[in-house]
DNA sequence: TTTATACTGTTATAGCGCTAACAATAAAAA
DNA sequence: TTTTTATTGTTAGCGCTATAACAGTATAAA
C-alpha cells in the first residue's frame, strides 16, 4: 500500500482507541459522525481516511468496529513487533513511560538509557536502565529501532549520533535542540514552543488595544 | 499587526532561543543561512518569517541579532505578564514544571493544582500547588490565562470545563482525550499518537516486503 | 571605476491537508 | 410499491505552508 499522509497516519492512531472504547462498551457499529465527534473532527474527514486505507462501511449502518480496529491495526502496526528505547531516565523519559509501557500493540518500550550511576541497573515498570554507554550494544542486541530523547540539551545532539551509528530508523526529540537526522523519521516536539505558541494565540483580547 | 501564520510563530520561538545563545557567544550579526542551519530548515524560510515581522536585514551583514531577539520578543511576548497554571502535578507535570519554570520571557508558571493531598500545599520549584477545589478562584486571582492539562485521561473533559468557565484563553492539552474547547485556543499533544505515527513511518525496510 | 559576488526581500509556484459538494444507495416511511 | 431519508464514498476546490525563482543592492574584487 502506498504510504499515507502524516494526519491521517495520526487520527488512525487515534481512531483505533477511541474505537476500542466504544467496543469495550458493548457497541459493533458506528457511523462516520459518531467517530467525528468523539475527536472533535469533522465526519467527511473520517470516512476519507476511512477511504485512504480502503476499508468500506455499510450503509445506514456504519462500520464494523471490529473489522476497522482490525484493519487500522494492520496497517500502523509492524508484523513483527517494533521495539522502543527511552533515552534519558529523568522526569520527562520517566513519565513518558508511563504512558507507553503498556500499550497493547505491536509497540514495547524495552530497554532505558541514562548516565546516572543510581538508575542505571534499576528497572522502572519492568524496564531495565542501561548505561549509555552500552547504547550501541543493547540496540543491536534487542534490535531497537525507535527512540525517545529526553537528555539534557547538551547532550543531545552526540547521543542522536550514537543513535543513528547504531541503527535506529526513528527518533521522537523532546529536547529543545533541532536535530538533522538523515536517513531515520525525525518527529521533534518542544514544550517552550508549545507554550510559547499558545500564549502567542491566547493573548487577552484588550493586549490589543495597548 | 495581522495574526502571524502558526507555524511562523513556532519558529520565532525557536530563532530567539537559538539567536540568545549565539549573542552571548559574543556575536552580533548573522546571515539567514546560518539562522536555518541551526533549525535544520532553509534560509528562504528565515528571510520569509523575517519578512513576515517586518524586519529588515543588512545586505552582506545579515541580521542584528539584539534588534532581532527585540523584534521577536514585542511580537511574541504579551505586553502584560501571561500566568500559566498546570493542572495535574504527577510525573508529566513536574517534568514540564522543570522546562518551563525559568523562561526569561513573559510567560510565569504561577500555579499547580492536584488533587493528591500530599501536594497540596507543597511547592515545586518555587511554585505553590493549591487543591483543585480551589481552581476557578486561583486562576480569577491570579489573572491565569494559560493551563497546560497534565491529569488523567477520566479527569480531562471535566478539568476542561472548569477552567473554560474560570475564564482560560489557552489549554495545551496532554491527556489522551480529545477536547472541544469553545472561545480559546486549544493545542493538544498525544505522546501515544506521536510514537505510533513515528513507528509507521521507521517501518523496517524489510516490512514492506513480507 | 567597473564588474562580480553574496547577500536580502518578494513574488510565483507547488504540495499537502481539509472541506464542501454531490453521487450512490440501503433502509425506512408513506 | 413508491418516495423519502440517512448514510457512505468520491471528487473538486480552497487554504495554508514550504519552496523555487528571481529582483535588488551593498560590498568586495578587479
Amino acid at each position: 500500500m502506498e504510504l499515507l499522509p502524516e494526519k491521517t497516519v495520526e487520527r488512525l492512531s487515534q481512531y483505533r482507541r477511541s474505537l476500542q472504547r466504544v467496543l469495550d462498551e458493548g457497541k459493533t457499529h458506528i457511523y462516520s459522525h459518531e467517530i467525528a465527534k468523539l475527536l472533535h473532527i469533522t465526519p467527511v474527514q473520517v470516512r476519507r481516511d476511512i477511504m485512504l486505507i480502503g476499508h468500506s462501511g455499510t450503509l445506514r449502518k456504519g462500520y464494523d468496529i471490529v473489522n476497522l480496529i482490525e484493519l487500522i491495526s494492520k496497517i500502523i502496526d509492524c508484523r513483527t513487533e517494533q521495539r522502543v528505547a527511552i533515552v534519558g531516565i529523568g522526569k520527562l523519559g520517566q513519565a513518558l513511560l508511563n504512558y507507553l509501557y503498556e500499550t497493547k500493540t505491536k509497540l514495547k518500550i524495552s530497554a532505558l538509557f541514562d548516565t546516572n550511576k543510581d538508575k542505571i541497573g534499576k528497572t522502572y515498570s519492568g524496564v531495565v536502565c542501561y548505561s549509555i554507554d552500552r547504547l550501541d550494544e543493547i540496540i543491536k542486541r534487542d534490535q531497537i529501532s525507535i527512540a525517545i530523547l529526553t537528555v539534557p540539551s547538551t547532550e543531545a545532539k552526540k547521543v542522536k549520533d550514537q543513535l543513528l551509528a547504531a541503527g535506529i530508523l526513528g527518533i521522537i526529540n523532546y529536547t529543545p535542540v533541532s536535530l538533522d537526522v538523515e536517513g531515520a523519521f525525525l518527529e521533534e516536539y518542544d514544550v517552550i514552543t508549545s507554550l510559547e505558541k499558545v500564549a502567542y494565540f491566547a493573548k487577552p483580547k484588550h493586549a490589543a488595544l495597548l
